[in-house]
DNA sequence: AGTTCCCGCCAAACG
DNA sequence: CGTTTGGCGGGAACT
């Protein structure tokens, strides 16, 4: 009997169908992907990424998107780990725009990288912490106390279930799945992969991973509306993976002339602790990828004509001053990180991983040491296109 | 049949 | 105690 209904809000603009026990069904049978995060997520961000907004209100958002309390938690707790929002108080946000993701990255690259140094560098050169100025940005919220923050390391006994609550939150998990992109040479992943890596140490149950995975699925969604990531294909096998596209293909102001001054502008972007040289937009996957071993891919084709759009056309909602960008934006960044311009995916699934639950950091490790070694061998064969 | 992932129950966390 | 947050996983929409 215990019927516990959340009850929805409606009359708003966007109020979804609702659903409607009985009768009616006069409407629209029920669309699963207009209640999307990712639609949902636009949504929020065409909403309040506008001069004037400077905090967000739960409740607001909630009913002037037309969903439930619970999904703005998702949305909101994601969109603090890049760094647009920022928790104020009970019910209430501050907006720091997306001027504020660079830095947000920044940090979290940085992070990343000090929790696992490995690397095994041939010279391993352990960039000392010099660098002056450190982060600007504050420590991000997110970080909780001590304790080792997102991978929890391997750890025999189990990780005294006291704070776990915080460690499995969605907004830790979005931090550690970006850095996964940020901080090893790999680019493209699939879910699957990712939630193994994250999943730390414990038992592998499968159950945990469904989970782990479902999340997954959530963060993506977002991070691709944000156009953080986008969903491709393992070259090879046909695996769906996200490729991260960083700051590619968004505007980094929303406002040409930011009132006032934008404080938060200290460092240029010379931001990358990887050397190599910048990264020429996106490598299409298409079909080119093979996962030979000599495969001197340096002619890469710039057809990239895979694009077939689908830009999400809602009935009659459009983004604000960001999301699609399908044209090339004048004052785009150049990169905020040299990536590699090989793909490493096709080594990828030669190296097929069947890590389970051991070391995740041998892994990471094996990640980079492979890319290494074919890097290498391709460099000395060919040019490839590494201009500074 | 497998993948994607929305919904909302219900328990921590926080007044 | 009531609220606010937000794990978590069933199971339905979507390949």
């Amino acid at each position: 009997m215990a019927e516990n209904l959340m009850k929805i809000e409606l009359g708003s603009p966007f109020a979804y169908p609702a659903a409607s026990t009985e009768s009616g069904s006069k409407d629209i049978p029920y669309c699963r992907k207009q209640k999307s995060l990712g639609l949902l997520c636009s949504n929020f961000l065409s909403l309040y990424n506008r001069e004037g907004i400077e905090t967000v209100g739960l409740d607001d958002a909630a009913s002037k998107l037309g969903v439930e309390r619970r999904r703005i938690y998702d949305i909101v707790n994601v969109l603090e780990s890049v760094g647009i929002l920022s928790r104020k108080a009970k019910n209430r946000y501050t907006w720091k725009g997306f001027g504020a993701i660079p830095d947000a990255l920044e940090a979290l690259k940085k992070a990343g990288f000090r929790e696992h140094g490995s690397a095994a560098d041939t010279s391993c050169s352990e960039k000392v912490s010099d660098d002056e100025e450190d982060d600007m940005s504050d420590m991000n919220s997110l970080s909780q106390k001590s304790d080792s923050t997102s991978v929890p390391k391997y750890a025999g006994a189990a990780t005294k279930a006291g704070d776990n609550r915080k460690e499995k939150s969605l907004g830790l998990l979005t931090q550690n799945f970006v850095k996964l992109f940020l901080c090893s040479n790999m680019d493209m992943i699939s879910l699957d992969d990712a939630a193994k890596l994250l999943l730390g140490d414990g038992k592998h149950t499968s159950m945990t991973t469904r989970t782990k995975v479902r999340r997954l699925y959530d963060i993506a969604n977002v991070l691709s509306s944000m156009k953080f990531i986008e969903k491709t294909h393992h070259p090879e096998t046909r695996k769906p993976a996200f490729r991260w596209l960083g700051l590619n293909g968004k505007p980094q102001n929303g406002v040409p002339n930011s009132m006032s001054l934008t404080e938060s502008n200290k460092r240029a972007f010379g931001t990358d602790l990887t050397n190599v040289a910048a990264k020429r937009f996106k490598v299409d996957e298409d079909a080119n990828h093979i996962l030979k071993p000599h495969n001197p891919n340096r002619v890469k084709h710039e057809t990239e004509s895979e694009d077939e759009r689908t830009r999400m056309t809602v009935k009659g909602y459009h983004y604000g001053p960001f999301a699609p960008s399908n044209a090339p934006k004048v004052g785009v960044i150049h990169d905020e990180r040299g990536k590699q311009v090989i793909d490493w995916e096709s080594l990828a699934s030669a190296y097929r991983p069947q890590y389970q639950n051991q070391a995740l950091k041998d892994l990471f490790s094996h990640y980079v040491e492979a890319w290494k070694s074919w890097y290498s061998e391709v460099a000395e064969n060919s040019p490839v296109q590494l201009m500074s």
